[in-house]
DNA sequence: CGCTAACCTAGAACAAGTTTCAGGATTGAC
DNA sequence: GTCAATCCTGAAACTTGTTCTAGGTTAGCG
């Protein structure tokens, strides 16, 4: 597992033209845009297409398809995230404590807008096997943002790990029966605390 | 929330008569069908209609979409497992082993039929609010059987139904993960064990 | 029995994701 | 600057979930 703290999220297949990139960036814009308007099903790829200037086909020679292009769109916005937290570190006591309110904290940014966090997570969890390299991107840097919020000494123990990836588990899960409308925003934040509570369990100084 | 233990499933809407019920069977079992052959994407609903000897239209009244006609799927699938585990609860010596032994079965269940297991699981988890009381039927039926497991002496403390919820994200995500090949059997069994230590954890004799 | 409402069937039609194709534009190598 | 390879465009076609329609069937009831 790589822990850099920045990684560059795309593992550099042929470096892209300046031109391409500018079409990458205005449909991952498109992309953004629709799905705040209206989640998931408002992301239609012909829509995307028109909105950021590009040929249907172009869209798909770069997103194999509308999850891939959703993934990529979390990877996006989970970057932005990431680079907020490092200005804003959360300053709580205690391991568990900084994780539930760094996990809150990106609750809320979901909460201000809720049809743009339907199309990721919902995309990120119906991805089959042919998106598993981006949805493990999404989880690695998903990964990183709850060690940095750990703030370890030292190298996280295969323990400490285990504990991570059920609060990772417990935050989609979450997510989604928040998004569905069958848990309030009230127990989810139960939920994240709950599972929190883990990280004291697996301490290796408890 | 409902605990009886054995809740008969839909809410009797206006009661269905023999050949009725017998439809709704053929569907069903049509739907399993394929899905066990080839997944989510092999349950076409074109196919199950024609399979179970029925007009895409009346597929389309008993099941209002295919994710309605999966969760129904599990549903039932769910069910069969309550019965199977009342016949056989798990032995072992404390609550938390025997919901992490009871999940393990159920998992083991899924290995059998992989492709089953994906289209219910990845049903459950895209279902959108029009989908929620069917979801929530499920969930419900979930958390019986992990309470089951845990054979408490008396009812469930607020924290411990927290960690419950906690275990049913867990579960799902993990399947997910799994399903998607981006998780191994012994990490999916890692995860179940670690969130299970939850329940140690919010015992109120701890 | 005969009526009526609800239900079922076959099939067309529609919507949105995905694929394909012919031709024009860009780019990198020489 | 020219050429070949690659990329991009516009548009049609295909797939599968979903909806709609017109007519036949069934179930309960007087």
């Amino acid at each position: 597992m790589r822990t850099d703290s920045t990684p560059s999220v795309q593992p550099a297949s042929p470096p892209l033209t300046e031109r391409q990139e500018a079409r990458r960036r205005r449909i991952l814009h498109a992309s953004a845009r629709l799905a705040r308007r209206g989640g998931f099903d408002a992301v239609q790829m012909r829509e995307v297409a028109e909105t950021s200037n590009v040929a249907l086909g172009t869209l798909y020679r770069y997103f194999p398809s509308k999850i891939h292009l959703l993934v990529a769109t979390m990877q996006d916005q989970l970057q932005q995230m990431h680079e907020t937290l490092h200005k804003r570190p959360p300053s709580e006591e205690g391991a568990a404590a900084r994780v539930a309110e760094t996990l809150m904290r990106a609750f809320r940014a979901m909460q201000r807008e809720p049809h743009l966090a339907d199309a990721m997570v919902r995309a990120l969890t119906f991805a089959d096997r042919s998106v598993s390299p981006e949805v493990d991107t999404v989880s690695r840097l998903t990964t990183t943002i709850i060690l940095d919020a750990m703030g370890l000494e030292s190298a996280p123990t295969p323990e400490q790990l285990s504990a991570v990836r059920v609060i990772e588990h417990t935050w989609h899960s979450a997510l989604i029966t928040w998004l569905s409308g069958r848990a309030s925003i009230a127990q989810v934040k139960i939920d994240i605390e709950t599972v929190c509570r883990l990280i004291d369990v697996t301490d290796p100084r408890g």
